[in-house]
DNA sequence: ATGCCTCGCGTCGCGAGA
């Protein structure tokens, strides 16, 4: 199985590049975040035509979560419990939950969808939003592996976190100034690992980065930032066999600022990592 | 540099993104 995240900045504006990489890579699930539209108004019928259905989970213009897939998909959950909500201009509890977390199971492997708050400013009431929303995530997450032991769990998405000084490459952001690569926010990403999953990409993709900003040649300078992630539990991790960042996705006409990242599953239906080993 | 792109909304200026 080929699994797969991107954030795709409008999926009106770009259906026909994400359905043509879907095909030419032989994804078979992709969770997206940026659909920036409600569902009745996704480009269903170019992903049906491709051999694709499709769950989405958007309120209105801005955020919004999906999952594109050619196997079943079961369980749909478009929120995870105790997941925060944001008001601007709000305070204190009870604000609207976003549409930024979409759970589905495939082929028995628990995967997310996932958009985290971008933050704004590190005086903005966003970034405390962002920083609940992750600390949230990190509790039930815990509490469904206890819950859940040893079931393969995928968190992919957008994380807006750039983990380590090697993932940050554009100069605007200044340590101690900028979003991004704060030391809370970077602890709250830390705090999925120390949770014990697993950067299933990193090993197999030391370096490169997943975003590069639309403004002032970031792309062709390459500078930016990896921020976009596929987080899995130790019996996901032990299944992954390659994985991905499709750089080349950022070229070419109207681009997303963020490209897709891939990993490929062992099949999950021979017991071949189950079998003791015999000496 | 309050800037530089891109998108959606809703009518050409603004919020949001990172």
């Amino acid at each position: 199985m080929r699994l797969a995240t991107w954030n795709v900045n409008s999926i009106r504006a770009r259906a026909g590049r994400v359905v043509d990489w879907l095909v030419r890579e032989d994804v078979d699930v992709l969770g997206m975040q940026e659909i920036k539209c409600k569902p009745e108004q996704f480009p269903l019928d170019e992903f049906e035509a491709a051999g694709y259905d499709v769950i989405a989970h958007g309120l209105n213009q801005w955020n919004g979560v999906a999952f594109a897939s050619r196997l079943p998909m079961t369980d749909v959950e478009t929120a995870f419990a105790g997941q925060p909500g944001f008001l601007k201009g709000a305070e204190g509890p009870d604000q609207p939950l976003e549409a930024r977390a979409l759970g589905i199971t495939v082929d028995g492997i628990r995967m997310w969808s996932l958009y985290v708050p971008n933050g704004r400013g590190l005086d903005d009431p966003h970034l405390a939003y962002k920083l609940d929303w992750l600390a949230r995530l990190r509790e039930e997450t815990t509490r469904w592996m206890a819950a859940n032991p040893g079931s393969p769990l995928a968190l992919m998405g957008d994380w807006n976190v750039a983990p380590t000084d090697e993932d940050m490459g554009d100069p605007s952001f200044v340590p101690g100034l900028s979003t991004h690569i704060s030391p809370p926010e970077r602890a709250a990403f830390s705090a999925f690992l120390d949770a014990g999953l697993i950067d299933v990409v990193r090993p197999l993709v030391p370096t490169g980065y997943t975003f590069w900003d639309y403004k002032q040649l970031r792309f062709p300078r390459n500078e930016g930032m990896r921020i976009d992630f596929i987080l899995g539990s130790p019996t996901f991790a032990d299944s992954v066999t390659a994985a991905h960042i499709h750089r080349d996705e950022r070229k070419g006409d109207a681009p997303s600022d963020h490209v897709p990242v891939s990993v490929d599953l062992a099949a999950g239906d021979d017991d071949d990592l189950d079998r003791p080993m015999i000496f």
